[in-house]
DNA sequence: TATGAATGAGTCTTCATTCAT
DNA sequence: GATGAATGAAGACTCATTCAT
């Protein structure tokens, strides 16, 4: 393989970018939403703080472009399993909130940056990808039941307070004496899941049984 | 009554105490984590920066006392439903979580300041009464069930979960394009409360009725 | 004279303003606009930036402070001219044109300040007393000629520009081979009274005599 | 006509460097001084920051280079006029001085680059060629009058602070309640002219009419 | 009890400039 | 001839905190 002198000047541009970025998210991880600024970031990279802005344009960019890659991160790993044809909804859809749950857990500073800290409220909403992919795993999992288009979304923004919940609470809360983690994430999706299929059909299937 | 001199100037500084507590929450409020500092603090309640020293050690323990109380509050509100004696134990359990919500929902800010900025991770730590209450709402409902601790304490957080994951993402993101907030709480309600009563037993039932 | 305790903290805060103004005016003294800056201006006065906020809520408030106490200076001059009564007009008008041209030369720093540097834009135009002074004068000097206000307020500003003219130059252009700055100052003057008393009348008794 | 390599070479730097003269030009036409950076030169003329450096010293060297430029183009136009021979030679002058105002309401940028903004007090001052030519037009209008050089000189001076105070006012305050800018124009220019023939013979003829 | 004065450390950001490539 | 990368110095400004009074 032959790279260019430009290649090469990008390839170069775009690790000292990735690098600042994964400085940065060490940051995060390290201190917090207030530890980090500029000034932390240049001296953790071995910049001085000018330097940063050849590489992003301010602050917010930075902070936006990290979020960006937070959140393609999780999307991506969602995207895979609501494209295995073929298999179990019920299944595909509880593998994606375990999925959601454990990438939250394994990068709780990208969860943090992504789903806790800050909503940039000066822009207009985006729902993100990520949701997308999980509605799509709603949705699946409820074909043909039936199910309005309104309901499947209420269903789906169910789901995710469920999983929110608890990866947010175990990602801030680490030190809570919290029982098996394991055991209470699978409480969780579990109870989600079946809110997914709904309590209706519980309930009939439940009277019709009685009568 | 009689009030000697001691007293008297302790009940003063107390009020004293309240008052720029009081203004603190407000500022909170109106204006967010971002837009709260001891400046602000002191210009919004008359005195000068200097004064609150006088009052509390510093930010952080300002802080901390404003965090306590909105516990205290909400604990408050979660007591009184366990108190009352004789009713549906599984009635309260459901009253006790709409509490929780509508409490973070009427108070975004206290919520905030209370379960999701700033994880005191310096000191030990202290699980609250609130949370306490919230056991114990789950301990009544599972009565006579012969569930472990263990496995109560389990419902009991992943019930948290599922509250908290409501509560913050409305909180957080009101911009999102949510359905109606109130089917959707009732729905994360129901199965979370579905959940505490436990998936194994409603299997069975299932599988007893199919036969 | 007795002073209580307010009082005198204010005569404190008072002299504190006036010092930081005065040590201001010396920077723009020697080093021009460009050279100063609140940092500068700390550093001359000897306190931290921070401080200079105390007594002054931005570098454009403490600006504003120094053009508004120069306009206030000279104006407080010319006032004096304008008052006094049964004097001649004329020699009204010219000693007061003499007297703007020596405060902008004795105070060139203020000068600039007040008439060269940054107008404030974003402000609506405030015509300032100074030159409601300058008015008054050339009004005085064209009593009973019979002269519209329009046509008085045309020679107002051209008498106006012609001191301005000659004082930003001496001013700025210290290192110019002036020919005596006494007698061109005069000669500037002179100029610009015969431009107030006016052409037509000049060029009709020119034209009278010729016949 | 041939050139060699080098000269070529020279040509082609030579256009770069007016290439960069004129869009910095622009950026003060547009911006402002204090919208003009390096880098926003560099910005608009598509090099790099540091490809600047290349064609010019340092950002004082540039901007003397457009002083230079400024001064000789007002220079070029006051140059026509004194070339014009056999016109009245007070013509010329009020040509001149017309011409010299309404350059600098046409440049107000180049106006303040070349008049206003920073005095090179650094450099040994530079009598200029534009003002050599101002010198040439009053000295053919007081041609056969028998004034003294010196003389000659002061008014010169005079005529030139009564242009320049017109124009810098209207320049830099064009907010201010201006009447008819025309005629304020005209009227200034009328003054500084009867001024450069002189008090003296005025007041004599004046003197000799009465009798 | 209260505060005016003060500050050191920090906030984000821009600038003119250099230098190895 | 051109530039990407880098920086030291500076820009205005805010913050939590202290301390003498």
């Amino acid at each position: 393989m032959f790279m260019n002198v430009e290649a090469s000047r990008h390839h170069h541009k775009e690790a000292l970018r990735s690098g600042i970025l994964e400085a940065a998210r060490a940051i995060f991880v390290r201190d917090g939403f207030d530890g980090f600024s500029m000034r932390t970031l240049a001296r953790s990279v071995g910049y001085s703080p000018a330097s940063l802005y050849l590489h992003f344009k301010s602050k917010d960019e930075l902070f936006d472009v990290l979020v960006e890659e937070s959140f393609a991160d999780l999307y991506r790993s969602l995207e895979k399993i609501v494209r295995e044809k073929g298999k179990d909804p019920m299944q595909q859809l509880k593998r994606g909130l375990r999925l959601y749950v454990d990438w939250g857990l394994k990068n709780p500073n990208e969860y943090q940056i992504a789903f806790v800290i800050r909503t940039p409220a000066t822009k207009p909403y985006q729902t993100h990808q990520a949701f997308e992919a999980a509605r799509t795993l709603v949705k699946l999992a409820l074909a043909g039941t039936g199910t309005t288009p309104r309901e499947s979304e209420l269903r789906t923004q169910a789901v995710w307070a469920a999983v929110h919940g608890i990866t947010s609470l175990l990602t801030q809360r680490p030190q809570f004496p919290w029982v098996s983690k394991k055991r209470l994430i699978d409480h969780v999706i579990d109870s989600a899941i079946r809110g997914v299929i709904g309590a209706r059909k519980q309930e009939r299937s439940a009277r019709s049984c009685k009568q």
